[in-house]
RNA sequence: GCGGGCGUGGUGAAAUUGGUAGACACGCCAGAUUUAGGAUCUGGUGCCGUAAGGUGUGUGGGUUCGAGUCCCUCCGCCCGCACCA
């Protein structure tokens, strides 16, 4: 039988999992690799082609790594707890747990087939009580910390109520969330006080009072703020969780609502997290991602008085304090708090309209396009704080409430959009740049010179610019500032199918609650109450079980995949989330694949909780992914069948145009090579049993075809299992690598798969014959058959160094294509060549090494080391140019230096012949490279 | 609009530091051998041309003995952000 590849998996596969081969443990001799995979959602379409790629790539560069003598970390679990699940469970009644469990279970199916060598002793799911009692200590912990921004990192709630009890919050400098202090303050101390408060008035205050004040200085805080509520799926969402105003997951609207919810204090390390970046080694395109939504921007915050309201300011944040002598006018957001304050009598209807019509229109709309500007003055004036001069104050929906102080003073000269509304609204436009012409536009460039600037005229912006926030501080109206788009993160779902908080309330105060584990209880049902509070509150005893009830908020999606690779190192630790010392020898993953479209969210939230854990002093390192490869997905090709409109009959590609015509999906596995098997079409679905057909000149169906996303509806799922069994594991483990790069997204063509299969037979053929009988000899191996093994060894071993998963298929095959060329069988070259094989065909490996007769497993086969000297040639073939063209080859002995080489090629006949009569100019020798004449 | 990435045969692609463009495969063509087979083997295959030869890495230019690779221009595609002051 030939390469019979299902009873070598089947053997080693069971092999590997007697002997226990991919256990591993701390081992202080060795050096450590940590290679993972993006944590996996167990859902329950199962797994398609594209899924594995990412875990194929990752389980080749473990194998590899552990050849090389690294003690290698390779795990895999479930991001068990989510939202489809429980969408299912609300339809059906079924415990999520149920179906998650079952999803799990087939995914393993899938994954076991393909041989990957993970440590399965170390899977994690987010959704076992085991795992989430760690995450819900990394809440308490977040919600028994702030962060001091002197110290730039997080201290404990309790250094700064010692703080408050000494000195009040005069002298603090920590991360706040300044809306929330003020809200509480004045609850505390009657409106209108803004603080500090000292620490008598501190001591003063009642557990309450001390508790809504603090809230504002944790990291894991409790506030009323605009979310992004989805009235469809029943629950709050993260910014990252809403792509252009619809949820992520389902598509589903999404409105604006004030919700009392958990929020995450991530703005705190938005520092940190950006300068984090440098030290990583991910694909500039994600950085950039991050660093878009992190947002940071530089400049100074700048007050100005109101004409006519003593005392009242309006604070506005610029990053141009350079161009603040063409500021003539400010615009507020529609929803400012000031507005309703200074807006005049006469300008009151007009105001109240324009407010009401922003208001009604949704965050998609808003987003939509070009709409103009709009926008309306609300008759007041501020005062320019330089010359003094009177500047309008208008409102417009531009300005955004949630950036910065949600006012801007415009400067119409220098900003595009305050061109426009200037334009727009008949205001004037002052030039302050020398030589521009305001007519054309506003001039963003930082080199332009500015005039009409007092005593910045005549010099470039980019000069002025730090002059002019020291100057503006100096003379008491403006402050230097940093603004981050990044915002605070909600962490409360309406859910079910979450981690619960170890939270109850008292007297309406957040308590944690860690003397014992707080589990998820059982429900009736997965739907909110009556009055409208999360399923939670469904569970009766256990939703007042403590205080006056329990948190019946659970965390997001992104809470356990924020630190699972931690759990990984210590997956069985019941005194901790992980044992330091086990953290400090695994350390950080040293090579992280998956997709790229985590970027703002799972990506982002580690990060921070990283940095965290590392401020705690729980892990040793602030950075958990240290290099991150990113898989491209991997598209259907779809095939097509033209139904003539109104009528059973289908017309061949070729002559689909000749009638008016309908194209269909057709499923791909009735399609072979483009021509369809038109019998099997008339069996797949009742309405096509009598179906008719134009065929072409050679008497075949051909359909048409496109590639697309694989999806069911498309007809074009290409699934591993079906492949494995026809081709094999490793087969397909070659193949997915095979296809090109990894990061790039490409096509399936399964006709593909035939080129690696047979390149395994081809494998098979050195050490076997067709029997299965050893072949493999003693003889001594030829020169060529060590040279071909030794380029073999160097390539690989490069690729793989620099993660180029494709080319490394390419040179096995030509490896391979040599030695049989070189009828080699010998052992001497055919055991190290199994040894390189082993990361990418590992179950066909194992066969042909212990055919090789290697010892023990080839998992622990030492990676071999290539030998210059047998890669050394004896004659070298030049290419010879003349003027950049090749003309000729010329064969000379290796060991001829250039000026030799310059000697032999002048001498060669073929030269003179192409010289013609012409004298050589000059004449470039490469060694070992090329020859160019010129001349 | 801004930022990031990318354009190479019929297809997936290779060419790592500027040195024979198209390796390795798929597909296609021809042949062999068998044959119900989606089997196997050999040869060919960028384009134009019978050939010699010419030409060729999105476009146009530049640097260089030599450019897919470096620089400039334009065109096209993908991804991200998008009133962020």
């Amino acid at each position: 039988m030939e390469y019979d590849f299902k009873a070598i998996e089947n053997k080693w596969r069971q092999h590997w999992q007697e002997q226990e081969t991919y256990k591993v443990s701390e081992d202080a001799e060795k050096k450590k690799y940590y290679v993972l995979d993006m944590f996996p959602y167990p859902s329950g379409a199962g797994l398609h082609v594209g899924h594995p790629l990412g875990y194929i790539a990752s389980d080749v560069i473990a194998r590899y790594k552990r050849q090389q003598g690294f003690n290698v970390l390779h795990p895999q679990g479930y991001d068990s707890f989510g939202l489809p699940a429980e969408q299912y469970a609300i339809q059906t009644g079924q415990h999520p747990a149920v179906t998650t469990e079952r999803n799990i279970a087939r995914y393993r199916e899938q994954l076991d087939l393909l041989g990957f060598s993970y440590d399965w002793s170390r899977e994690v799911r987010t959704s076992s009580p085991e795992y989430y009692r760690w995450t819900q200590w990394i809440f308490a912990r977040l919600f028994e910390h702030g962060y001091d921004r002197a110290a730039d990192k997080a201290a404990p709630i309790a250094t700064l109520t010692a703080h408050f009890a000494e000195h009040g919050n005069a002298e603090v400098d920590w991360a706040v969330g300044e809306d929330t202090l003020n809200e509480a303050l004045q609850v505390v101390w009657g409106d209108g006080f803004e603080g500090p408060f000292s620490a008598e008035q501190w001591n003063a205050l009642d557990p309450q009072g001390q508790a809504s004040v603090l809230m504002a200085y944790r990291l894991a805080y409790l506030a009323d703020s605009e979310v992004n509520w989805c009235p469809a799926l029943g629950t709050v969402l993260a910014n990252d969780e809403v792509v252009g105003g619809l949820s992520e997951r389902g598509g589903h609207p999404v409105v604006r609502k004030k919700m009392r919810q958990w929020m995450m204090r991530i703005t705190a390390y938005a520092d940190r997290l950006l300068q984090g970046l440098d030290s990583i080694d991910w694909s500039e395109s994600i950085k950039e991602v991050q660093r878009n939504w992190i947002g940071k921007s530089t400049g100074a915050q700048l007050r100005f008085d109101i004409q006519h309201h003593e005392g009242r300011t309006i604070e506005v944040f610029s990053t141009r304090p350079d161009t603040l002598y063409g500021a003539n006018f400010l615009v507020l957001a529609p929803e400012h708090e000031l507005v309703q304050d200074i807006t005049t009598a006469a300008q009151h209807d007009a105001v109240a309209a324009y407010q009401k019509e922003t208001a009604g229109r949704s965050e998609r709309e808003r987003m939509a396009g070009d709409r103009g500007m709009t926008g309306c003055f609300t008759g007041a004036h501020a005062l320019h704080p330089l010359s003094g001069a009177p500047m309008p104050i208008w409102i417009a929906d531009y300005v955004l409430a949630g950036y910065g102080t949600g006012a801007v003073m415009a400067v119409p000269a220098g900003d595009q959009r305050d061109w426009e509304f200037a334009r727009a609204f008949g205001l004037d436009i002052p030039p302050i740049f020398e030589g521009h012409n305001i007519e054309e536009g506003a001039c963003t460039d930082k080199d332009a010179v500015l005039c009409n600037s007092g005593s910045w005229s005549g010099q470039r912006c980019s000069v002025v610019l730090p002059i002019a926030i020291q100057e503006t501080e100096a003379s008491g109206f403006a402050v230097p500032r940093v603004n981050y788009r990044l915002r605070d993160a909600v962490f409360s779902r309406q859910r079910y199918w979450g981690e619960p908080f170890p939270i109850f309330y008292d007297k309406g105060v957040p308590q944690l609650l860690e003397d014992e584990q707080v589990l998820l209880p059982e429900v009736d049902a997965y739907l909110p109450t009556e009055d409208g509070d999360p399923p939670l509150a469904r569970a009766e005893q256990w939703n007042v079980s403590r205080g006056e009830r329990m948190e019946f908020n659970t965390m997001p999606g992104w809470a356990g995949s924020s630190w699972y690779f931690l759990r990984y190192m210590d997956p069985h630790n019941d005194r901790g989330l992980c044992d330091r010392s086990k953290s400090d020898y695994w350390g950080q993953v040293d090579l992280y694949v998956g997709g790229a479209e985590h970027g703002t969210g799972h990506l982002l939230y580690s990060r921070f909780w990283t940095k965290f854990l590392s401020d705690l002093g729980t892990i040793g390192f602030d950075e958990p992914f240290a290099k991150m490869v990113n898989q491209g997905m991997i598209l259907g090709r779809s095939s097509f069948v033209y139904r003539v409109e109104g009528s059973n009959t289908f017309v061949t590609f070729e002559r689909r145009k000749e009638q008016r015509t309908q194209r269909l999906h057709v499923d791909i596995a009735l399609v072979r090579n483009d021509i369809l098997d038109t019998e099997a079409f008339k069996a797949w679905r009742p309405e096509f049993a009598d179906a008719a057909f134009e065929l072409n000149d050679q008497g075949e169906y051909r359909c048409g075809s496109e590639v697309e996303k694989m999806s069911k509806s498309k007809y074009n799922v290409e699934n591993p299992d079906d492949l494995v069994e026809r081709y094999g594991a490793d087969t397909l483990r070659c193949y997915e690598m095979f296809l090109g790069p990894l990061e790039q997204a490409k096509p399936w063509d399964t006709q593909g798969i035939s080129g690696v299969h047979g390149f395994l037979r081809k494998l098979t053929r050195l050490y076997m014959d067709s029997e299965g009988h050893n072949i493999v000899t003693d003889n001594l191996p030829s020169s060529d058959a060590e040279r071909t093994l030794h380029k073999t060894i160097k390539k690989v071993t490069e690729d793989l160094d620099r993660l180029s998963w494709n080319t490394v298929v390419s040179a096995l095959m030509i490896g391979v294509n040599e030695l049989t060329e070189q009828s080699c069988h010998d052992r001497q070259v055919l055991q190290p060549f199994a040894a390189v094989l082993g990361p990418y065909a590992p179950h066909l490996a194992e066969e042909v090494w212990s055919y090789a007769g290697g010892i023990g497993s080839v998992v622990d086969a030492a990676w071999p080391k290539w030998d210059p000297e047998k890669l050394v040639e004896s004659e070298v073939r030049y290419p010879v140019q003349f003027n950049g063209k090749v003309r000729f080859q010329l064969e000379v002995p290796a060991e001829l230096g250039p000026k030799e080489v310059e000697a032999v090629v002048l001498a060669d006949p073929r030269t003179s012949k192409q010289l013609d009569g012409r004298e050589p100019r000059k004449i470039i020798v490469v060694p070992g490279r090329i020859i160019n004449i010129v001349g």
